[in-house]
DNA sequence: GTCAGTGCAAACCCTTTGCAGAAAG
DNA sequence: CTTTCTGCAAAGGGTTTGCACTGAC
């Protein structure tokens, strides 16, 4: 998973093409960051990374990329926190701790939490998507 | 529950009390709409509910009476839309249904939907609350 | 040349804050 | 009186937008 890699290169390159967003150069050092590992990170936290050594990527690019790859269904927004959003690059099903007093989210192991039944939905809708979030703070 | 009623009145003066809120005249006005009947209300429909028949409560104090019953357990914030958060005047513990299309909160009936296990915390932690939000949108 | 993508700065919108005046006890 | 609340307007902070420029085909 080396970030430099050709073959972590193209294979990023193929997930955009995939998913039908053409990998211009922003967007695969964005996508790159990403996908290097399954984490959680706020626009301005990748914004950060991204530009560490040396702008390369604006700020409206940052927000309109993670934008259109939440769109795309490469990255999940996690709502947790109401002044910011946290993308998720991994997909998969799973949920959410996020601890109030240091803003981190981690994942909670799937197999540790399972819903016990899907209600009933409200007339006339569908299911779009499962959100669990156990809220913790330091204890004592 | 007429929110007119002098019973009504009294009733929510000494919640906002056990609660170890003053009764203002202000905080009084918001805590009626909002014990009237369990709901969800974001602060700018509190804002206009309070308002409707003439200035009542400015937009500031709306906003810094909500985060007080937030922080004294009178009401629920409710975060599911980045771009504004939702008070629940049902405490007790529930889940929610949110219909992205619409912006609607509902709730889910809290037999129907169960959790079968708490999952391991992470260390140093303990868990202040589980939220579960079901997103759904327009069938078809 | 055309059109999607990008960058910058300004605009936006919800929310918070500073501070002076008003109300509560 | 003293302290807490409130209101106003301004500031804050994450996010979006308008528009001109760039670059890929």
């Amino acid at each position: 998973m080396d970030i430099e890699s050709t073959d972590y290169r193209k294979e990023v390159t193929q997930r955009l093409q995939q998913a039908g967003v053409s990998p211009t150069q922003q967007r695969m050092e964005i996508a790159q960051i990403l996908f290097a590992r399954p984490q959680h990170l706020s626009a301005e936290q990748v914004l950060n990374i991204v530009n560490a050594q040396g702008p390369v990527v604006s700020k409206a690019t940052v927000y309109n990329t993670l934008g259109l790859f939440a769109r795309k269904g490469l990255v999940r927004e996690v709502i947790v926190d109401p002044t910011k959003v946290f993308y998720d690059s991994n997909t998969s099903e799973h949920h959410h701790f996020y601890n109030v007093d240091t803003g981190n989210l981690t994942d909670i192991e799937p197999h540790s939490l399972k819903l016990e039944s899907m209600p009933t939905l409200p007339d006339g809708t569908q299911a779009e998507g499962v959100d669990v979030i156990i809220r913790v703070r330091h204890s004592s």
